[in-house]
RNA sequence: GGAGGGAUGGCAGAGCGGUUGAAUGCACUGGUCUUGAAAACCAGCGAGGGUGAAAGCCCUCCGAGAGUUCGAAUCUCUCUCCCUCCGCCA
């Protein structure tokens, strides 16, 4: 949620940083909302000081045995009046309320103009894609070639579509990634593991943003009397941690760091990705979160971006860093750099992570805040999240970049630890 | 699943339906005293919102939500969470 001051005074401002994200700023309904509640919020405010000035009055003389009768008629006609414009002005806050979380973050000074993913910056790239002298298989073909590897046919027969079952050493790759990439984060990058519940109530996604406006993307756990959802990502439960707190100054930065799975109902991208496993209702993931000071925010992204890409130069895997343009920033985020993995099958680059700066927005819908020392006020906290990295997609990664003309998978030295010593899958 | 008990400020803990946003203690902050510290004493010390240049003034908040009342931390209802005992279970 935007501040709600500053939208007030200065909406026009606002719809101006906004058309960077594609979002039409309803100024005229906004102007006409603020002035009614400012009119309504006074007239009751008033209302309701005389009528606790008057109910005070009835204790005192009842105290000293005065006769009430008189003062008791003239409340009497004051608490209709007050429930009336009670009424009107919680309608207008419930509209404004409604509206203001609707409305997406501004996006930052240096966030290109620019539609869609074909508008982003590149920011540098890192390594160099393999030329291969054979034709490569793509990580379905070499999964499923393995005896025991990706088995796609078992995850639709025991649910459905975009699930996938993985066996023997694939499995095992896949539960090192994620191993690795925690203790790398906990070890090296001074992020604290933190273990959360995959499944949270409404809250937590309004206090993310995933809520109201992403509910389909959600999935929901179908209960007659509570509102639960399964965690779209880890950040949802990890960032949350912090809501309705106010966080001593000796305490920031927070680090966390969290292995997850995401659930994601993948409502509209119905023929996207279908092959494979790019694109799963259930996958894996390291997640990556901090909150901190407002002042050091945007250096925390940098660091963040860059915990993020040191997994990925472990892996030796060669990627690319992209700063998103303002039409395919997220609803919430003021800047987002994504990391994208060469994938020789697809001979592009695709995302595997997403490493974002929210500024306040995250936090004044949760009510997160810190005590500055500077004002001794509590004051709403910067959060930044990002993957570190989607374990799924990582596997695609190691099993495409590191084959080799016979189908069989060189395992990156960084993960041999959690194989056993294990060279080559095959 | 059954039977009880509870939820008040950072913590502990009072609170008859009427100047109670809330006693008291601890903690914390400032001051006096002291060579310095401790102790003692004095003072301050919750959050959200509105308005205002500011000081200030006003509204709301005692787990959450409804209700009764001129007036609710105090009364009624619903829900959530926590604790104890029994049952079940990884």
């Amino acid at each position: 949620m935007l501040d709600p001051k500053w939208l007030r005074s200065e909406p026009e401002t606002i719809a101006t940083l906004l058309k960077k994200k594609k979002f039409e700023l309803d100024v005229e309904l906004l102007k006409d909302l603020e002035n009614a509640r400012k009119r309504l919020q006074h007239d009751t405010e008033a209302l309701q000081n005389e009528r606790n000035t008057r109910s005070k009055e009835i204790g005192k003389a009842k105290a000293a045995g005065r006769d009430v009768s008189e003062i008791l008629t003239a409340v009497e006609g004051m608490k209709r009046q007050l429930e009336h414009k009670k009424e009107e002005l919680f309608e207008i806050q419930e509209k404004l309320k409604t509206y203001s979380l609707g409305v997406p973050n501004v996006p930052a000074t240096e966030v290109p103009d620019g539609m869609d993913e074909s508008d982003n910056l590149q920011i540098s790239t890192w390594g160099r894609p393999r030329d291969f002298i054979w034709e490569v298989k793509d990580h379905v073909a070499l999964g499923e070639s393995l005896r025991q590897g990706l088995d796609f046919a078992s995850a639709v027969k025991l649910t459905g579509s975009r699930f996938v079952v993985m066996r023997g050493q694939i499995a095992r790759l896949h539960r090192a990634l994620a191993q690795f990439m925690l203790d790398t984060h906990t070890d090296e990058h001074g992020y604290t593991e933190v273990n959360v519940p995959y499944i949270v109530n409404q809250d937590s996604l309004y206090g993310t943003g995933q809520l109201p406006k992403f509910e389909e993307d959600q999935f929901q756990i179908q209960d007659k009397d509570r509102a639960y959802y399964l965690i779209p990502t880890a950040e949802v439960p990890v960032t949350n941690l912090v809501r309705n707190e106010i966080i001593e100054p000796e305490y920031l930065p927070l680090r966390f760091a969290s292995h997850t799975p995401c659930f994601r109902s993948e409502a509209g991208s119905y023929g996207k990705d279908t092959r494979g496993m790019i694109r799963q209702h259930q996958f894996e993931k390291v997640e990556l979160v901090q909150i901190v000071e407002p002042t050091t925010s945007a250096d925390a992204l940098e660091e963040l971006t860059q915990h993020a890409e040191k997994i990925l130069q472990k892996l030796d895997l060669p990627y690319r860093k992209v700063l998103l343009c303002g039409g395919d920033l997220g609803f919430s985020a003021v800047k987002t750099y994504d990391l994208e993995v060469w994938l020789p099958s697809q001979h592009a680059y695709r995302e595997i992570s997403s490493c974002s700066l929210f500024n306040d927005f995250q936090a004044r819908r949760m009510q997160a805040r810190w005590r500055n020392p500077a004002s001794g006020k509590p004051e709403l906290v910067h959060t930044i999240n990002g993957s570190g990295l989607a374990v799924g997609r990582t596997l695609v990664a190691v099993l495409e970049n590191h084959q080799d003309e016979r189908g069989n998978i060189r395992v990156p030295d960084c993960l041999r630890p959690y194989m056993n010593g294990l060279e080559e899958i095959g």
